[in-house]
Formats: C-alpha cells, structure tokens, sequence
RNA sequence: GGAGGGAUGGCCGAGUGGACGAUGGCAACGGUCUUGAAAACCGUAGUGGGUGCAAGCUCACCGGGGGUUCGAAUCCCUCUCCCUCCGCCA
C-alpha cells in the first residue's frame, strides 16, 4: 500500500513510476474517491458533533426531571419541598415537552447520519480496493524496462564453471538413475508438476534445508522460525500477493484458507497489528516452508524436470528494519544469498531486475541464479527485495523511535535463502561424475552422515 | 463435536445506559530530594482520521461486524480468538 498523500500530491508521479513497471493503477479513481471521502467525513463529523452535544444536553434534562419528579410526588404525597404542586407540575412538563422535542430533533439527525456513514462506508472500501490494486514506486536505481529482459546481468563469481571430459546429463536423467527423484510415481500420486524425491534424493533436500537454516542462524543472525503453511487470506493482502495474484494461490473451498506460496507471506504478518520499540530493530527471521503454487502464469514453461513444481521448499530470510537501514539491508541479504552459493560451491551471478519484473511489493529486487551444467542454464535460486513501507503500511507494522520522535511504518525485506529444487538441480548436474555418481559438498557432509559420494 | 466462562490502554484490572478515551495499580518518561542510586513525593503520557502554518479544534476507536437508543465499553444478535470441563483423535 502506498501513502495516500503521495496520491494526493503526485498523482502524475505515481501514474509515471506506475508506467515504468509497465503496469496500470486506478490513479483518478483514487483522487476521486480521496476528495469525496474527506468531504463526506467533514460533513458527517459535524453531524456526528451536534449530536453528541444534544444527547448530553438531553442526559442534563432528563436527570432534573428524574429529580423534579421526585419532588413532585413527595409534595403531591403533601410533604414540603420548597414549592407548590402547581409549579412543579408546570416544571416537569415543560421539561419533557423539552426533552421529547430533543429526541424527536436528534433523531433526525441520526438518520443523515446513518445515510452519510453508508456512503462513507462505500467510497472508503472503493478506495481501499483501488489503493491494494497500486503497486509498489521502484527505487530510482532499479533499472527502468518493460519486462525481464532488461534485466541486467552480472559477470559469472563464485566457483568457475565446471568442465567435463563427457557430456554431463540433466539431472532429469540423473536423479532417476540414482534412484533419487521419481518422476513417474510423483505425477501418479498427484499430476504433472509433481514429483517423488526418494533415498538420497530426500536426504539430500533435508540436509540442505539444515545446512541453510544453522547457516543463517549461526552466520547472519537470523531467528529460526516455523510458521504455518496455510493461512488466511489477510496474510496475503498484506504480504502484496492478493488481490492480484489470486488465481495461483491454492484455497480452501470452506474455510477462509490459503497454502502459503512463500515463507514471506506468513513473516510479514509476524508483527502485524504491532508498535515495535526501535531498539528491537532490526528483526531478522528465517525459515523453511514448502511453497505451494498453481503456476497458472507459466502454463507450459519449464515443464521438464524439478525446476518449477506445484510444491517446492525453501528457506527464506525476512527483515523488519529502520526506514534508514533498508538499503543497506538489502545488500546485506544479497550477501547472506550469495554465502550459501559460495559455501556449496556455485558459480553464481547476479542479476539487477527492472521496473517490469520486480514483485508487486517491491521496490528494487537482486536474483541470484546458478549455473547449472547438466541442462546447461542459468537456475535463479534467490530473489532479495526491498518492499520498503510497502508490506508494512498492509500489514499495519511500525515502531516507536527511541528519542521520542513520531512513530513510522518500518521497511521489510525478503531474501530466498535459498530455494531447494534448483539448489539441488546445481549440485546434482554440476557435481556429477563419468560413472554418475555424485560429490557431496564438504558443508553438507556433515548433515548426511559423513557421506562424500552419492551412487 | 457438547457445555460453560471470557476478550477494556504497554501490562494488570475497575467500570453493566448519560460529563467515560475510560477510576486504580504496575511498568515508562520528566522533575524534587540525594555525593550517586534506591525509596518517597509531584508531574507527563493511547492509536488513527479530518481540519489548521501552528497552538488547537473535532470525529472515531473498550476483540471484529451488525442492531436497539436522543445517547452504548455497558443491552441484543453474530463472527473470531482465548480459557475450563466432557467426548473424540494424530
């Protein structure tokens, strides 16, 4: 969500940095809805004043009359309470003429206001649905360009790319002949797109997942944390995925449900509703989910192999930082991505996304991708977003400043650290042997018994 | 799944139709006292919206939504969540 007085005072501004994603927004509408919003407000705020002012003023009237009464049937009843009958009679019903009067006057007043709160009501959910159909300004330094392939492509680092005296196979040929991936049973079992992981094929995963997790705990500072798969649809609306993304979210037909499609979704919603003390900044979580994903968008790309399944898993590192820090969070994150490619021994290189591939909620995005030598590819593994206020402000996520000053939306970030199928594509291609066997990582041995070979 | 009890400000906890944005306590912050600290005492403090240069004025918010009423933290309906007991189950 964007700040609504950025609309108001840039509405041109916003439409460009709207355009240079190659994407639209209800700019217009949002003005529109904007204007008539705070006129109706004004209107119905002063409605909502003269009414509170008559119903005090008609709580004074009756508590005399509740007292004028009183005395009235005492003096009726003949004792002395300092006037005549006559008088407090003539009282009591001026009084509630007065009082009826009042009611009847306020009355009427309610019902503009019921009329003007029912309209209010409307422009503000219209408003609302345009403001959550606004995606993220890009920072200035993303590269501006319609789609993907503007992107801009870093030199190869990390390990140089492995050479081989046969020609190396895909790990699509590999993992079944090692036993390790089960094509066949997988869509048996649930379709295309899904597939069996089996023996090392498993092992190797969870060692991976560990190895990730101890290493983003124990390097970079992150708390491990185990969120639920599924949540409720708010979790996503906040996290930017929804309204937009809605048709490749998987849903419960019942309950008000949704498998997650990243870790990211459920860390933004950590904190939501919540005024965190500056001190506590910066928050750094990791964790590892299976992400689940209809691909609808990408209907028969990457069809082959493990590359893009229904389910895959990943271990992903989310930060709520200080508005001042997050750009130097980001490279931060970048490099807690790139440790792990370093440490598994990946050429890796890095990629610059423009305006009109970077995610909904982001402002400027970093990909990580590996090379991977069997299907002779790039594989990207992570992807680093600064979201800036962006998730916070949907989120409703802010903290204190500690000298007291006004209190501000933080900036979240998310990094891939890193997703497990393409990893697992790279060690299996990239490590593999003439006899097909093979290398384990030194990094991962531990995590797999001792085990240097696979075969 | 059945029965009952709850949800109030950072925390605890009063308040069951009228001057209540809400008594009180704790924690926090500022001050007095002290060589310093503690204790004691005095004082300040919620969030969001509208308007205004500002001071301010004003509206809303007592788990969410709806209703009754001139007026709702308070009464009614409903949803969510939490607790207790029973049943069932990995």
């Amino acid at each position: 969500m964007l700040d609504i007085n950025i609309i108001r005072q840039k509405p041109e501004w916003v439409k460009e940095q709207v355009a240079r994603r190659n994407d639209t927004a209800p700019i217009e509408a949002i003005v529109a809805g904007d204007n008539r919003r705070r006129e109706i407000l004004q209107e119905v705020e002063q409605l909502r004043r003269q009414r509170n002012e008559a119903s005090k003023q008609i709580g004074r009237w009756l508590g005399s009359l509740k007292k004028l009464t009183t005395d009235l049937q005492r003096a009726e009843a003949g004792q002395d309470v300092g006037q005549p009958v006559a008088g407090l009679r003539t009282q009591v019903m001026a009084m509630q003429a007065n009082a009826d009067q009042a009611k009847e006057e306020t009355g009427q007043l309610g019902d503009r206001i019921d009329a003007l709160t029912e309209e209010l009501r409307q422009v503000e959910a219209e408003l609302r649905q345009n403001m959550l159909w606004v995606p993220n300004i890009p920072h200035p330094t993303t590269p501006t360009g319609p789609d993907e392939s503007h992107n801009v492509h870093h030199d190869p680092q990390g390990a140089a790319i492995p050479r081989f005296d046969f020609t190396p196979k895909p790990h699509w040929e590999l993992g079944p002949q090692l036993g390790m991936i089960d094509f066949e049973r997988g869509v048996k079992i649930s379709g295309s797109r899904f597939y069996l992981l089996r023996g090392w094929g498993s092992r190797l995963q969870r060692a991976l997942i560990q190895f990730m997790l101890d290493f983003h705990g124990n390097q970079h500072g992150y708390t491990e944390m185990y969120p639920p798969f599924i949540v409720r649809a708010q979790n996503f609306e906040a996290a930017g995925q929804l309204p937009k993304f809605f048709d490749n979210i998987y849903r419960d037909a019942e309950e008000d449900f949704m498998l997650l499609g990243t870790a990211e979704i459920a860390l933004t919603n950590v904190h939501r509703d919540e005024i965190l003390d500056e001190a506590a900044l910066p928050i750094q979580y990791v964790a590892y989910t299976p992400c689940f994903r209809r691909e609808k968008m990408s209907a028969g790309k990457d069809v082959r192999g493990i590359k893009r399944g229904h389910q895959f898993d990943k271990v992903e590192m989310y930060q709520f930082v200080h508005p001042d820090k997050s750009y130097e969070t980001l490279e931060q994150m970048k490099q807690h991505a790139v440790d792990i490619c370093e440490a598994l021994g990946f050429p890796y290189r890095l990629v610059e996304l423009a305006t009109g591939d970077i995610s909904y909620a982001a402002a400027k995005t970093y990909d990580i991708e590996i090379w991977a030598a069997g299907c002779g590819e790039w594989l990207e593994v992570s992807s680093i977003s600064n979201c800036e206020d962006f998730q916070a402000r949907r989120a409703n996520v802010k903290f204190r400043p500690a000298d007291g000053g006004k209190i501000q939306f933080v900036h979240t970030l998310n990094a891939s650290g890193l997703a497990l199928p393409r990893v697992m594509i790279g060690l299996i291609e990239n490590n593999q042997q003439a006899d097909g066997s093979i290398i384990v990582p030194e990094v991962l041995r531990p995590y797999l018994g001792g085990a240097e070979l696979i075969k």
